[in-house]
DNA sequence: TATGAATGAGGTTTCATTCAT
DNA sequence: AATGAATGAAACCTCATTCAT
């Protein structure tokens, strides 16, 4: 007989979604996509199964939605970092606000790293991160050049890489990882 | 009929139990576990299910296996390395050679790399892996003191992570990925 | 603000029933009772779901009502009629009459089609339509009988059952179904 | 232990198809293709709906050799009738052979009629019975164009409308429609 | 050892209907 | 009268595993 106002259907929406949103992440962090069941999604967020896909039309969906929404968390964080490294300086600061940002969120790159791997998830990534990561390396590509840096393609590639096993380190061992440590000497040899 | 001997129903054995193997690493690591049933890997291998199942109870004690076969291959090439680098050339020879190993099974790190981000693959990889990487970590570790490093375990971790990384580079984008400036670069870092 | 009148919610209400029996009436004829959802309808009627139930208390009681309101627009069609054909002329423009109102509301007559060999369908049918089909088969046996028939019950039926054919022909393939020529010859035929 | 051989395989998988086939012809005959559920079919053939998977890949499939199974069997009748109709009695022969053919399955051409009027099924009309229906159709033109009809088109259209009726009417109706009596008239007014 | 028919739990998704922070 | 979030049963289908007229 009440019926809801706008507004207030409108906060449902924006309030369930997250919960959603949060839920499926922790869920395909912990447990993989594939062995995540849509159930179980909804029975830990407390909805039922059939509000889910008022909120995502399928699984794909939701999972595309996490990514993006975790990718946009990321490239604001990012964007407060300046877009040239020109110092030694300036390449720390870079290095140790993506270790930030990693470790603000583990369980959405547990998630990526989980996904990289599977093919059935390429395109996914191919439309999502792959613009991104491109110009992310290229500001590095940038610093190394002007360092004098013969390939710094090549160095930035590496750079990358190493990124890439040491965040992996990391997600995977936790704190038993010396993260700080293995970053000081990461940033003595690259920068 | 001609009964067969005893020896030449192990002989068959061998060679189906081989073939299961190497259909089913092949299609794990293109598809991943869950994205892999076994009636795929049976119609693949030109095996029927239930003789499946004679072979391997399980489908998690299948992918034990696969894991298990693949890690003896790859500890008997590297027992052909010497087991204490002394040397800068030592220690090139080695990277060198880990890569090798690699290249020579990309499917086989191919799925290590998928699983290695699972939970529930976890227990397998404590059980089959991490005796092994400790001790794969150690002789660089040994390498490390020896060159007066006074964190070579850090420095190891950090070598260790960024081989994951490069491996995972190259793993994902194939030819794509500049293998050899890399190495040239990271043992030029490392050495 | 202006309260509505009763007058004027009443108009409201009249309208929506009508826009919703419209559109309810196209998605039927167009997937079938069946293959129609009620969400469906009411996103293409521009309506809420819950809105819907308020004009219909359920989705068969929806179709009931589609059905009798064009049965109510096909009687008072035929009612412009006369009553008993007495030349040949009168049974021609009874069939073309009939025909007229067919191809008014070719939606209709689709959707009843795909409900009349549909057992589900069977008590709506006997309720709704056997009264009317048994009176207009009479004004047909009723001339065939004066025309001297012996078995005026039979010829009807066999009418009724060639309009049936033919109609359902005109409704499944639409202006390629030479409904004109089909038509003469069977006047030809019956008269 | 004691593996099945390979003919009683073969026979087990016949029957079953058999079975599968024949209940799920009568089930969506009389509550429609999309009335009927895999799992009502799988329960009254009296398998589990995974086995009934394994003989047919998907309800659809299903449907599909549900047609054209029927439609074998009406070909094999309908080819022990002459091509080429010359007299009045050749008529009347192929007219109560197809009358026949009906009678011999009117769980199948209720199922026909059932899937006319659904869009959804257009393409498998269009694939399975449209070619078969202009040759059917061809036949009587030439009757008719033989018989100095000048349009022939027209006249065979209107008799394969007439037919559609008539069998439309006795599969509704049941023993209450006077067939006999209807095809004699048929008869006597299309010779 | 080898086959593939069979099972049943569980996966994703849809849908008529109800109800109100 | 009007909204749309919410429910839960049921739809189609997959899959690891078992078993044998």
């Amino acid at each position: 007989m009440s019926p809801r106002t706008e507004k207030q259907n409108l906060e449902i929406r924006k309030q369930k979604e997250e919960l959603i949103l949060t839920t499926a992440l922790e869920l395909f962090s912990q447990y993989g996509y594939l062995g995540t069941s849509m159930q179980s999604i909804s029975k830990e967020a407390g909805i039922s199964k059939g509000n889910l896909y008022n909120y995502f039309e399928s699984k794909e969906v939701l999972l595309e939605a996490i990514l993006i929404q975790g990718l946009i968390q990321f490239t604001e964080l990012l964007d407060s970092y300046p877009k040239e490294l020109v110092s030694e300086n300036d390449f720390e600061t870079a290095i140790r606000g993506n270790v930030r940002v990693l470790k603000s969120n583990t369980t959405y790159w547990k998630l990526y790293f989980s996904l990289l791997t599977q093919p059935q998830a390429q395109p996914l990534f191919q439309k999502i991160f792959n613009p991104f990561l491109e110009e992310y390396m290229t500001v590095f590509e940038s610093y190394f050049r002007n360092k004098g840096d013969e390939k710094p393609q090549v160095t930035s590639m590496l750079l990358g890489s190493t990124l890439d096993g040491v965040f992996l380190g990391y997600l995977m061992m936790g704190e038993q990882y010396p993260l700080d440590d293995v970053l000081n000497n990461l940033i003595e040899k690259f920068k």
